[in-house]
RNA sequence: GGAGAGAUGGCAGAGUGGUCGAAUGCGGUGGUCUUGAAAACCAUUGUACCGCAAGGUACCGGGGGUUCGAAUCCCUCUCUCUCCGCCA
């Protein structure tokens, strides 16, 4: 949620980085500003009077204390009573008024960084850089949904008679595999300094609203309707609302955390090529880091994470290359989102398996996450995610991108985990 | 799931209708003293909104109500604790 101070401050500047999203919000942004000059008057009104009616129980209770039936009593309070009367109205205009200012601030994405680039579709998205590993390997190139099958890493039949498309069943090898993943992403964020946790992988509509899912994504996520709860989409719901309704000192920050989670989204409205095997689930298991840091560090803490979640796709061996979002895929929470992406040899096309970005305030603001800077000021704090990494297109692409003629090559670095250095028949 | 008790500032803990944003202790910060530190003493110490400021308003788990006046009374929700039941 962007902060009303900013949009009164800053308007213009405002309106024009919206606009690379590919929208003029500049009206929406005029109607909340009068709505919120109008909420400022109605409150100073309504101060005036609870101020008015504070002083007048003040003194039925002094007159009280030594005359009970002193007879200006009754003509006191019917005087409170009337001020009451004119209070009680401009209390629902207040709740009225703010709640329109609430909902109209939640209609506005977030404020894109200057140095989002122009463009309104994916091909617009600037690619910072490219690393291609050379083939080694000449033979004839499986997609990963075949090697599934042949080496019995996945059961995807059954997993969707079990629960449904989109729930695969790893088993045997790929089972280990994927614990391995995990277990190798979790140490490596952890030695970079990320503490890890393990949070609930339900959570309250609060925490769903803190960091932007609700209600922006209501749809995609799955609803426990008992007892009010939601499937966690991603870590970072959990995680991020740990420090929810928080004021930390500065040197509290940063704080730094890593999580593995199942990830559940509905996903309604996919269909297709683009969900074959394991590219789109509706569960899927991904680690991610989250950071909240002080505002003046939040740039280069995205720089940083950039750089640590890349060192992992070089020790895996992975092709990938690095993706700046422009404005129209930009995501509705995020100020300035990086993407790595990763070469699927079997599928022939880049995917997506980390998502890297900066919310700045967008998310404390929700959140009430604040920090005393070292002046005792108390700021919003600037909030930052990425996956680190997202499973099962790293799954798909490792066994893809390392198959040989009757087997699989695991990569060096996950040996240790998996207790074996290849798969085969 | 059943029965009971409770929720107050960073923490502990008073306050059961009037001048209470809230005693007291601990902790934090600043100072005095000291070569330095400790101790002692003094001062200070919540958040949000409105206002140039002075100042005003709201907040004692959340929401609603009674009253001229609510931390205090009533309703409701959530959470915590104790006992019983069930259970990996």
């Amino acid at each position: 949620m962007i902060e009303i101070k900013n949009l009164s401050s800053n308007t213009s500047r405002v309106v024009e980085l919206l606009k690379k999203r590919g929208s003029d919000f500049s009206s929406d942004i005029d109607t909340l500003l009068s709505l919120d000059h109008k909420r400022k008057s109605i409150q100073k009104n309504n101060d005036e009077r609870l101020n008015k009616s504070k002083q007048i129980a003040k003194q039925i209770g002094e007159i009280f204390s030594s005359d009970i039936k002193s007879p200006l009593i009754q003509k006191l309070k019917q005087e409170s009573s009337n001020l009451k009367e004119e209070i009680k109205l401009l209390q629902a205009e207040l709740k009225e008024i703010e709640a329109q200012i609430k909902e109209g601030l939640l209609k506005l994405p977030n404020i894109p960084d200057p140095s989002v680039p122009e463009g309104s579709k994916e091909s617009d998205n600037q690619i910072i850089r490219s690393v291609v590993n050379e083939k080694t390997y000449s033979e004839k190139i499986y997609p990963h949904w075949d090697l599934c099958e042949k080496y019995k890493l996945i059961d995807f039949k059954n997993g969707t008679k079990v629960t449904g498309s989109g729930f695969p069943i790893y088993k045997g090898k790929g089972s280990k595999l994927q614990r391995s993943l995990i277990s190798y992403f979790l140490d490596r964020n952890t030695k970079h300094g990320y503490e890890e946790y393990l949070p609930p992988f339900l959570v309250n509509v609060e925490s769903a609203f803190g960091t932007g899912q609700l209600p922006d994504k209501d749809s995609q996520m799955y609803h426990i309707s008992n007892d009010n709860l939601y499937l966690i989409p991603t870590s970072e719901v959990p995680i991020t609302n740990i420090y929810r309704d928080n004021v930390l000192a500065y040197n509290d920050l940063p704080i730094k955390c890593t999580s593995y989670s199942p990830c559940f989204r509905r996903e309604a409205g996919s269909y297709g090529k683009n969900v074959r095997g394991l590219n789109r689930l509706h569960q899927f298991e991904k680690v991610e880091i989250v950071e909240i840091q002080e505002q003046e560090k939040s740039e280069q803490a995205l720089n940083n994470m950039i750089k640590h979640v890349e060192s992992i796709l070089i020790e895996l061996g992975l092709s990938y290359r690095l993706v700046k979002l422009c404005g129209g895929d930009l995501g509705f929470t995020s100020s300035l989102t990086y993407d790595f992406e990763v070469f699927s040899p079997g599928q022939n096309k880049w995917l997506e398996v980390s998502s890297i970005s900066n919310f700045k305030t967008y998310q404390s603001n929700r959140l009430k996450l604040r920090y005393k800077d070292i002046s005792g000021k108390i700021k919003l704090c600037h909030t930052l995610n990425g996956s680190s990494l997202a499973l099962p297109r790293i799954f798909s692409t490792i066994i893809e991108t390392f198959q040989k003629k009757n087997f699989i090559e695991i990569p060096k670095v996950l040996q240790k985990y998996t207790g074996f250095s290849k798969i085969d028949l």
